[in-house]
DNA sequence: GAAATAGTGTCTGTAAGACAGTATGTC
DNA sequence: GACATACTGTCTTACAGACACTATTTC
C-alpha cells in the first residue's frame, strides 16, 4: 500500500494521480460548513442617510437579534458570488455585477456557530441603487438600519431600525456579526485615504456634501466643520479618484448656489 | 414536520431548538475542504536579505512546483492557529504566540484544487528568529528562498533557492499560490504608511538601513537612494512605530559613524 | 589621513486643512 | 434685498523628500 501511494504520488502522471486520488474515498475526515456573509451598505435618498441591511431573526438561534444577510457556500462557487446569491435569496436584492465588493476576511473563532463547526467568509456591498428588500421567510426579516456614526473615535457606531428602535453591536447581534460590522467599518475608513469604492452607494453622481456626510460615518474628522473643498481638492484634483460631472441642472433644489456635481472615476 | 420545525426554530428554546438540531443530521449537504495557507516571511542573517518560506513538492499534484506551507484546518480551531500548527508539522518551524500573523483573507476560486473543492484562508507570519527548516517528509521539502524586489511598480517580486535557480510567480508555483503572493505583498506594501509589523523580522534591535532595504522588498519608493533620515522622521518621530533604542556598542562593525538602533515599538 | 558609513540640520515643494470672500440661488 | 448655500482662492502649518554638512569609525 505503501508503495501504491508512493507510485501514484510520485512516478505516475498527474492525471493518473487524480483518479488514484478521488477513488480513495480520502474524505472521511471532518469539514466545516462555510458560510459567507454580507455587510452591505446603501444610500436611502428620501431619509438622505446611509443604510445597513440586518435581518431581524425570529427563529432560533440568536432568536430576536439582528443578523447579517448570508448563507452557505454552494460546490466550487467563488465566495463574492455565494454572497451575491444568497443576498438574492435571503432579501430580494439583486447585486449586479459592477457593483464594489469587498472580501473583510474569514471568521474562525471557535463555536461561533451553537449549531456547529462553521467559518465564514465575510463581505461588504456598496449597493446602488437602494431598493427595499423583501423577505423570502417570516422567520427572517430583512430591514434597513439607518447608522448613526460613531461621534468620537473612542466610541462605535450603533444603529436605528425603522420601529426607531437603537441596535447596539454590543447586545442586539448574532453569532460574532459584531466582529464582522466593526471589522468592516474599520477597513473602509484605513481606505478612505486612496479608495472611495464607498461612494458607489450614492449613485451615479453626487454632491460634496453627500461625500462629506457618508465618509463621516467611518470617520469623525470628516464632521460638519471639514471644508468641502479639501474633499475636492483631494479627491478630484490631486488622486483622480472622483470627477466632476456638472452642475446641478433642477433648480429648486433649495436656497444658494447650485451645488457641483461629482461622480465616482473608473 | 413542518409543525415540529416551526416548533423548535421559534416556540421552544433555544437549548431546545440546538437538541433537535443536532438530531436531524442535516449534514448531508457538501461541505468544502478548508485549509490554511501561510506565507511566512523571515530575515536571513548572515546574507542580510528577507527570505520567504517555500516547500518544493516532489509529489502530485504540482509536481516539481513550490508551494506554500499549509493544510487542513482542525474542527474548531482558530484558522490563525491551523496556520502555526501546520507550519510546525510541515516544516518543524514553531512559530510563538508574540510572533505578528496577519490574515491576508479566503481563496476560493472555483477548481483551485484539482483534488476537490477546497477553500484556503491565507496568512503572513513576519518569523524571528530565522530558523532552518526541517522537513518532515521527503516528498514536500521546506525551503527559504531569497525574494529579489520588483524593480520597477509594473514588475512582480522573483525569488531565488539556494541552489540558485530563479523562481517566477508566474510558472514556479502551485496552485493559486502565486495569487496568494501577490496580494500579501501588496497588502504589506499599502500598510507601510501606518504599520512596520513587517520590521519584526528584522528581531528586537535594527538599523534605518535595514528597514530601508526591508521595506524595498515591498515598495521600490524606498530604493538606495532614499533617505535613511526620513525613515527616522516618520516612523520615530511622527508616527512612533519605531523607537530609538541606543547605538551599536561592539566595534569592528564596519569603516563609519556608530550606526543608531531601533526597535519594533508596542 | 583617506575612505567609508551614518547621523544632523536645513531647505524646498507639496499637500491638508482652515477660512475669508465671492458667486448664485430662493423667498 | 435678505438670506441661504456652496464654490474660489489664499494662507498657514506640517510633512515628505533631498541634500549638504558633520561625526565617528576602520585601515
Amino acid at each position: 500500500m505503501r508503495n501504491e501511494k508512493q507510485y501514484y504520488e510520485q512516478e505516475g502522471t498527474e492525471s493518473e494521480f487524480l483518479d488514484w486520488y478521488k477513488s480513495q474515498d480520502l474524505q472521511n475526515y471532518e469539514k466545516p460548513s462555510v458560510t459567507i456573509d454580507n455587510v452591505i451598505f446603501a444610500y436611502q435618498p428620501h431619509l438622505r442617510k446611509l443604510q445597513m441591511l440586518l435581518i431581524k431573526r425570529a427563529a432560533h438561534p440568536f432568536q430576536g437579534k439582528y443578523a447579517l444577510p448570508g448563507g452557505f457556500i454552494n460546490p466550487n462557487e467563488e465566495a463574492k458570488e455565494a454572497a451575491k446569491r444568497e443576498t438574492f435569496e435571503e432579501t430580494s436584492i439583486r447585486i449586479e455585477q459592477e457593483t464594489q465588493m469587498w472580501q473583510i476576511g474569514a471568521f474562525s473563532t471557535p463555536f461561533r456557530d451553537p449549531r456547529g463547526w462553521t467559518i465564514s467568509i465575510a463581505h461588504t456591498t456598496f449597493l446602488y441603487p437602494f431598493v427595499e428588500s423583501k423577505a423570502s421567510d417570516d422567520a427572517f426579516k430583512a430591514e434597513w438600519v439607518t447608522i448613526v456614526p460613531a461621534a468620537l473615535d473612542e466610541e462605535e457606531p450603533c444603529f436605528v431600525n425603522q420601529a426607531g428602535e437603537t441596535i447596539h453591536l454590543n447586545d442586539d447581534l448574532a453569532f460574532d456579526h459584531a466582529d464582522i460590522i466593526r471589522t468592516t467599518f474599520k477597513r473602509i475608513k484605513e481606505a478612505l485615504a486612496y479608495n472611495v469604492d464607498i461612494t458607489q452607494v450614492l449613485g451615479p453622481s453626487f454632491t460634496s456634501r453627500q461625500v462629506q456626510e457618508l465618509f463621516y460615518v467611518f470617520d469623525s474628522k470628516f464632521d460638519k466643520h471639514y471644508s468641502l473643498s479639501n474633499i475636492v481638492k483631494i479627491y478630484v484634483t490631486r488622486l483622480h479618484l472622483l470627477e466632476k460631472v456638472g452642475q446641478v441642472t433642477i433648480k429648486k433644489q433649495s436656497a444658494g448656489r447650485p451645488k457641483m456635481l461629482l461622480s465616482y472615476k473608473k
